[in-house]
RNA sequence: GUGGGUGUAGCUCAGAUGGUAGAGCACCGGGUUGUGGCCCCGGCGGUCGAGGGUUCAAGUCCCUUCACUCACCCCA
């Protein structure tokens, strides 16, 4: 049997309409906030990623799939969206037109980690991305959009993580004070962190073993580097944060992988999902337009991981999937014939209707009309097409009546639409 | 890439010391003339992850391998 790749998952009937419950929740509330639709492929060249995710972080370095293609350009499959996004507003010149834009994208995000909870190779994200403002309540309008979609999916015990990471013109000097603070302390860290205190002093901060965390609990924080600006900015971020009671945790640990960003990051853990607990994360990366060679203009995002959302809500899925409204049990040939017919016009009129092709007796037409979870069945039969009239089942109630097969799809349509607005 | 755990029916799992593969759920059918859920009865369904070895005999013991899973790492 040829089975999916290692990392990879089929999501299935079961889970899709959660997946749709999500997505389109999200949808809805970034078109609200203005955002509009981008779609872009998911392969690209392999340069974009190297220059905008930083060649010396572990995604560039081992985790991308990147294979010649038979022309022998290097091609990757997305690791992850902002990259691509930026390349569209560089390459179509959207600056030109405005140099604000905000806009969303969906879709399927490839590294080759080793595959666990909440992690695998194929991983899908909801990206949202403004262009073009510098003001920090761009930043903060973000966070908002994140954290009224958390509660719109009535997601609880979501703690929202900030920072600032500054910007070129502070963040050299507190890296030379990190530095400092390090060179002293070779054997209190790991081996992992010495490599990193050369290629990326930040990343110690992430570091969970228990040397490493307790000498860094002295370490200089990037708080007390920021220059005016970027204190400004910080404290603007969370002024409006508190403004709109949106509760959340400053980490200034909380370095992130990218390379890009600058001032702000922000990510949303979620404590019950286990080791991989992040559901959303973002910041502002000023200099990244500029640095793929666009105009020089600003950017923030975040990426959902609907993955990681779906798992939360795992047990919500009950009232989600779609039930029939009618099930139309046939008994005999002549009626399947008609009935087959029903079911057509039942659902040219946008009425979700089901039949059984097997012909099989009345009872178990009952058991699968059930099993569906169907809100009636229209029973037909000879009895039924010699009179002239189907008997039509409420299955909550057990009541039943006679419709009169001249005007059936009328009448039963009309009487199912009632009910389903009756009853809300 | 490094560790730990687990692979038996579609699903969840039993199968001490080696002796002809089980249950519950699900699925299909039946429980007198054409009416669902509950209940009762019956049926379908497994090369016990794969390959090799030990043995008269292996789901069970040994080796190899693969997959899944959790954690490290990294991150959505």
């Amino acid at each position: 049997m040829i089975k999916l790749v290692r990392g990879f998952k089929d999501i299935l009937p079961a889970d899709t309409a959660l997946w749709q419950y999500v997505e389109t929740t999200l949808r809805e509330l970034l078109e609200d906030f203005g955002f509009a639709e981008l779609r872009i492929p998911i392969l690209e060249q392999t340069e974009l990623f190297a220059r905008s995710i930083g060649a010396n972080t572990d995604i560039v370095e081992k985790e991308m799939y990147t294979f010649a293609d038979r022309k022998g350009d290097s091609l990757t499959l997305r690791p992850e969206a902002t990259a691509s996004v930026v390349r569209a507003y560089i390459q179509h010149k959207l600056y030109a037109k405005d140099p604000v834009w905000k806009l969303y994208t969906i879709g399927p995000m490839f590294r080759r980690e080793r595959p666990q909870k909440g992690r695998y190779r194929q991983f899908y994200q909801i990206n949202a991305e403004v262009f073009g403002l510098h003001d920090p309540r761009a930043d903060a309008e973000l966070i908002l959009l994140l954290m009224t979609f958390m509660r719109r999916l009535e997601l609880s015990g979501i703690v929202l993580h900030i920072n600032s990471l500054g910007c070129p013109e502070c963040r050299p000097r507190f890296k030379e004070s990190l530095k400092s603070f390090l060179a002293d302390r070779s054997e209190q860290l790991c081996s992992d962190c010495l490599g990193r205190r050369d290629k990326n002093p930040l990343r110690i901060f992430d570091c969970k073993v228990p040397s490493c965390k307790e000498s860094m609990q002295d370490a200089p924080s990037i708080l007390d580097y920021l220059c005016h600006a970027c204190q400004n900015h910080f404290f603007t971020v969370k002024e409006i944060l508190d403004r709109f009671n949106i509760p959340y945790e400053i980490n200034h640990s909380l370095v992130r992988g990218l390379d890009y960003y600058t001032r702000t990051t922000f990510e949303a853990l979620a404590g019950a999902l286990g080791a991989q607990d992040a559901v959303a994360g973002g910041g502002r990366y000023d200099g990244l337009v500029k640095a793929l060679g666009g105009p020089d203009q600003p950017g923030v995002g975040f990426a959902v991981g609907v993955d990681r959302l779906t798992e939360l809500l795992a047990g919500r899925a009950q009232g989600l999937e779609k039930r029939p409204d009618i099930f139309i049990a046939a008994i005999g040939e002549r009626a399947q014939d008609i009935a087959f017919q029903w079911v057509q016009d039942f659902r040219l009129q946008g009425v979700r209707a089901e039949i059984d092709f097997e012909n099989r007796s009345l009872k178990s037409q009952m058991r699968r009309a059930d099993k569906f979870g169907a809100s009636y069945v229209l029973i037909a039969g000879d009895r039924e097409l010699d009179s002239k009239a189907a008997v039509l089942r409420n299955m909550t109630t057990k009541e039943q009546k006679e419709i009169p097969i001249q005007d059936l799809i009328g009448l039963v349509v009309n009487t199912i639409k009632t009910s389903i607005t009756g009853s809300e």
